[in-house]
DNA sequence: AAAATTATATGATTTATATCATATAATGCC
DNA sequence: GGCATTATATGATATAAATCATATAATTTT
């Protein structure tokens, strides 16, 4: 049987939904989202919502990875969020009503619904079930931030990156090998998330291969050794 | 005229509430609040709520400044948030029913009211403006800690410690003298919130002070060349 | 398919900043 | 009010990590 997308199936039979904010709504409120909302694709590399736009509505992705990234200082980039199939995107500057302090680029082909802000905003605010799953989602965005804060306050730059790949694993999960971190990115971008150079993070993975605790395979990742990438990245229990 | 404090007036008549998410509630539902809060006194230093405490309430800060701060690795703290008058606490783990993530301390004697936790979410649910004036505050403090993040990840000690500088006196303003910020950390704690070394500190301080971009006098510091200070902290506009 | 560009890799050097050390000033305490 | 403790200050040293440099591998472009 074929699948042609979120527009065909609707909002009803959305799997991706379930995993979502969206999952609390009952059946009139989801016919209700299905009539607000609309279905784009994207190509890899391709800006959803870029820095200092106003949102003009929420975005639900349905497939593709996506990375939340702010132009710092002299243009280097700062990742800040990664997302994933089931997340909302954009609601941070949304509920604020404020612009977006980030961009929303594609890592890989992407399929993303766009919900209708004053939908949104009636829906949430005449569904506190919604709302608080919402809230919920901010709540964890910061304590996420938060922990990233101290990371790279206390925390060198091998541990970080020992975090950073235990970080990756836990978002995007294994491939079917349950040992290859089930996304591609390039050393560039590990780096920017990670606040190090692009040089400092090939070498430290470098080191990790040559420790067996990971093995490369171009953008490709495997973890070889979970317990001691754990003791690596010094994290408390 | 003596004032006994919020207790006595109460919220109807509470001015700190003007400046607080509660401003938007109608007289009925200040009422309401009213009698779902408590009110108490805290001496510097004093723990309002610890790291993996579970919440029983929200907090409103009536009169002091707060910080919030998490214990990292081998026991050192990072200083997560600044807190002061208006302000609420302890919202991100009430509303995400998580324990907090980090605890909150007196920095000076503080009066603070306690909110009920059944009150607040009954609250937040029958009223939308409150509900998005809190989503608001938690967006606000993402937005804030993602900031942190990018100065944290792409900046360098002696801008950080401009920042930091920058950021006391937007949070907590300047004394009648209209040049001292109006918050006594020690030189710790403001190593603590910028990611550095007590020492690395104590030595920008000093330099900072020697070309006459801020003077010292004990805790108090006076920011005497605020445009240098801007581009010391090299902040883009 | 060759050329051009970009990504990855690794060595050499420099530099920012932590750490260690010691001194003085300020604060708390009996 | 003197003693103990803690905070601030500053110098000397060590080191992690950035930067600069160059090479190779992998993509992309034409």
């Amino acid at each position: 049987m074929k699948n042609n997308g979120p527009n065909e199936i609707g909002c009803m039979h959305c799997n991706v939904r379930l995993n979502s904010v969206f999952n609390v709504l009952d059946e009139n409120q989801v016919n209700d989202l299905c009539m607000h909302k609309s279905c784009a694709v994207y190509k890899k590399g391709q800006y959803i919502f870029t820095e200092n736009g106003l949102p003009s509505g929420l975005f639900c992705i349905n497939s593709g990875k996506i990375k939340l990234t702010t132009s710092g200082y002299d243009g280097k980039e700062q990742i800040l969020r990664l997302v994933k199939s089931g997340d909302i995107l954009g609601y941070r500057a949304l509920l604020s009503n404020e612009r977006y302090n980030c961009s929303a680029v594609t890592l890989e082909d992407a399929s993303i619904c766009i919900i209708d802000k004053k939908y949104f905003f009636d829906a949430i605010a005449s569904s506190p079930k919604l709302m608080f799953e919402v809230v919920k989602k901010i709540s964890q965005d910061l304590k996420v931030a938060e922990e990233h804060i101290v990371s790279l306050s206390q925390k060198n730059v091998r541990e970080r990156m020992a975090e950073a790949l235990l970080f990756l694993k836990a978002t995007y999960g294994f491939e079917e090998d349950n040992q290859t971190i089930n996304v591609s990115l390039s050393r560039e971008e590990i780096a920017d998330y990670v606040g190090t150079s692009t040089e400092s993070c090939i070498r430290l993975l470098s080191e990790f291969n040559n420790d067996k605790l990971i093995s490369l395979k171009g953008k490709k990742i495997s973890i070889l050794n979970l317990q001691k990438l754990i003791q690596t990245a010094n994290i408390e229990d």
